[in-house]
DNA sequence: TTTTTTGAGCTGTTATAACAAACCCTCATT
DNA sequence: AATGAGGGTTTGTTATAACAGCTCAAAAAA
């Protein structure tokens, strides 16, 4: 944003096509095939691919390559619960600090993907979305979350398009309207009820509909047999008093 | 880990030395400066410092030099809120799956703890107490939470030492033997208590003592008074009912 | 004395080339 | 027909060099 580098460019365009569902989960790239394709050389490919790494937009695969995470059902929880929290403090802070101005632009976004809705622009819908949760969060000024709920869309991007491709725009009119109305009134507690309900609403169509990998990623296969067997209910494993083998 | 190069050894290098406070907050450094040092050439010290900036335990000045980031009360503040509640849901997650030599291995690192601060080791200490923490955190299992807690301690670790140094090893030898005991009895709430008390002990000190920056970042420098003058008492801004100026 | 300018020495950025490891396909052998 | 060895291709990594922007200080001009 402030420095016009080459390597800026590449990583903001990635970015955006994460985001935005442009890449399916399991797609694998080469810094070679990202230079060729920005017409650049190696260095500003590789630089942009490993800031996104870092990010956890890209995974680093054990052959050294690139590609886009996939994903278990369990992490997918974990990072729904995450940002569950994290979007509905934000929302809070911003609900208390929020501009007239703010609030105008934030219904204008939310005009815009109407308007995506009723055009079936699948494309259109998502970007307005981002902006429309984006627009909240940065009006909350605080500089320790927003970088960390970017990476969780970051993260999120590639399970949205293949849901909402196959199943057309969720109808989410209504967590986006209810937040607004809340935003108005500066009813912070309803707001970020709202968001939330927003994010289980999509999170669930994708829980339903997108493909996830059976368990755990390659970095985690050592032992993730949870410890016992299965029977992954209620029941506690038994006390740590003095059972040495 | 899995791989070895020259850039992962500078990174790991420099990312303990941040983690263990040898940085000060504001120090500067120089690509070049840090390819010296260990005697390679630019391009892994590049890679490993752009990879702590995305981490957010580096930051790029305006110059686009690279320094250890200040901070403000606000935002280590906001920082605290977060850790708190992510490290808590860790030690919760850890204490329904911990094994027997899991634990073992936790009370081991206490104990190493114990001799640190009776030997008014401040490096040791600040070591075991960092290798406590997330000896626990990693028997969560959890791959979306522990990445964000890791980013957080390396903001954090610039502000310990300076604390530490200055005023002796605090006492934090309570907060642990109850995780511990807790841990022990499987009592998941009394564990994440005690972690929440751990880590607003230690920020107590930090608030107390630490050298702050007035306010914010120069990337907030926009407007960042709050809506209204002072007053950040519990007073809510007027409802965003219409008033078009 | 004060102000302006200029230049040297920094900085990070990018391109290129040499390199080693991994992958894949082919061919020969069993 | 199945399997193992070979080599060619592609991968990311690192070093080097050329480049552009910035900082700061010294020197020249007012």
């Amino acid at each position: 944003m402030t420095v016009r580098n080459l390597h800026n460019e590449i990583y903001e365009s990635l970015r955006l096509s994460i985001i935005m569902g442009d890449f399916v989960p399991g797609q694998v790239f080469s810094t070679r095939g990202i230079a060729d394709r920005f017409g650049t050389s190696l260095m500003p490919a590789r630089d942009a691919m490993k800031r996104l790494v870092a990010e956890r937009g890209l995974e680093l695969l054990p052959n050294r390559s690139f590609c886009i995470p996939k994903m278990s059902r369990q992490r997918f929880q974990e990072l729904l619960q995450v940002r569950m929290y994290l979007e509905s403090v934000l929302t809070e802070r911003a609900c208390a600090v929020l501009t007239p101005e703010g609030l105008r632009e934030i219904e204008s976004i939310n005009e815009d993907m109407q308007l995506a809705v009723l055009a079936n622009d699948v494309r259109g819908y998502l970007s307005a979305n981002h902006r429309f949760h984006f627009s909240i969060y940065q009006a909350a000024h605080t500089m320790e979350i927003l970088p960390i709920v970017e990476s969780m869309w970051l993260q999120t991007g590639p399970f949205l398009n293949a849901v909402f491709t196959k199943y057309g725009t969720v109808n989410a009119q209504d967590n986006h309207s209810q937040v607004i109305k809340a935003l108005r009134r500066r009813d912070a507690a309803v707001a970020a009820d709202a968001i939330r309900s927003d994010l289980a609403d999509a999170a669930d169509l994708i829980l339903a509909n997108a493909e996830f990998v059976v368990d755990s990623d390659p970095s985690l296969a050592q032992r993730t047999q949870s410890v016992n067997g299965r029977a992954h209910k209620d029941r506690q494993p038994e006390p740590l008093l003095e059972n040495t083998p």
